[in-house]
DNA sequence: AGAGCCATGTAAGAGGTTACATGATTAG
DNA sequence: CTAATCATGTAACCTCTTACATGGCTCT
């Protein structure tokens, strides 16, 4: 076991994480203090329901894993093995837990980020922090909903210039979508309903 | 006026286009033979429906009208002006009209794609070949009701594993989008109720 | 005099995709 | 013997974003 972590430059830059970034964080908050190494974090996005959320090349973990640690997100670790290739062992530093914390706190703003960002909120809010679940989906409904009323107040204007119908069709489809996860959403389970 | 275009390798690669090379073959056909400059097109992206459905920067249109130009879809040629900065007028070739053609006859395979791929299909199938507006609707609805009854399957299959419950999630959402989607197709101007 | 339009771009970087490289071990 | 698993990556190539560069002209 050899420290490989430096940490000499640990924030570049402002770090702005994607959502790729975060599930990775997500997943090394449950693995615990013992960390988790590239492999294994790479069967997660294979096998199971974050699969359906989101896919993760290994090339791309690898990289984003990279990147954590020069953020200081992620410290890093060599696990030395005799008969299998050497493992490097990550585990979450408490400014990534922050981060995290911070980003599953946060709602998404546009309805085309429930299908990636939010559903990974909601998988990791149900693993990691199950008591914020109903505010998490409470803050998204209210984002929703001001979203909805705003495209309907906008359907009210009269319709006018020579590409009105396009307009409109536009605004109807973003209308619909938005109506649709809002319906969704409020038939997630609550603490009130949970399993 | 210095005819500038260069065929000598036409298609270097096979030609694969994104949503807006498309839109921009579709308002090279709009603008018909006399052809159409930069700036020009970058204004029915700023103002009117165009704008609404999908963001293009002057930056990443001129990029794309090389492409475009590269790969013989377009020709190209400089018309000087004196009091102005000369212009750089573009065409629609025959290759680029074919390819135009046949991506409007293709329906969208993913509910995702209804959004930005699918609304400018519709756009420019209005503006170019409005005989063929009811075709490609249905064949959107067909695709859609099939995806949808898909997911209906699935949701029939009984739940098993320990994510089951994320799993569903994620699928009566997808579920609640498609059919979202299709609800706003069944709801379009066609021919029979046009405008 | 200054703002903004006309017209075409470049530069720098972030982010992603696809495919392959390596090399040992284990299971069928 | 072959294929898959373990484990970590590299290489080449797109795409997109953001911001700025240029320079003359017109409008107020």
């Amino acid at each position: 076991m050899t420290s490989t972590t430096r940490h000499t430059s640990p924030q570049p830059r402002p770090p702005r994480l994607g959502p790729a970034e975060h599930s990775l964080l997500g997943l090394l908050a449950s693995a615990g203090p013992d960390g988790i190494h590239g492999y294994d974090l790479a069967r997660q996005y294979t096998h199971g329901a974050l699969g359906e959320i989101i896919r993760l090349e290994s090339g791309m973990l690898y990289h984003h894993l990279k990147k954590l640690d020069r953020y200081g997100m992620i410290t890093t670790h060599v696990e030395h093995q005799t008969d299998r290739p050497d493992r490097q062992v990550h585990t979450l530093t408490a400014a990534g837990r922050r981060q995290l914390d911070h980003w599953l706190r946060e709602p998404v703003r546009a309805t085309r980020d429930i299908r990636l960002d939010f559903l990974l909120k909601l998988f990791f809010t149900r693993r990691l922090i199950p008591a914020h679940l109903d505010e998490l989906i409470a803050q998204q409904r209210s984002v929703l909903t001001a979203l909805a009323e705003s495209l309907r107040a906008q359907m009210q204007e009269p319709a006018t210039g020579d590409d009105a119908i396009e307009r409109r069709m536009v605004l109807r489809l973003r209308q619909a979508q938005t109506e649709a996860a809002l319906a969704w959403l409020e038939s997630l389970p609550t603490t009130e309903n949970a399993t």
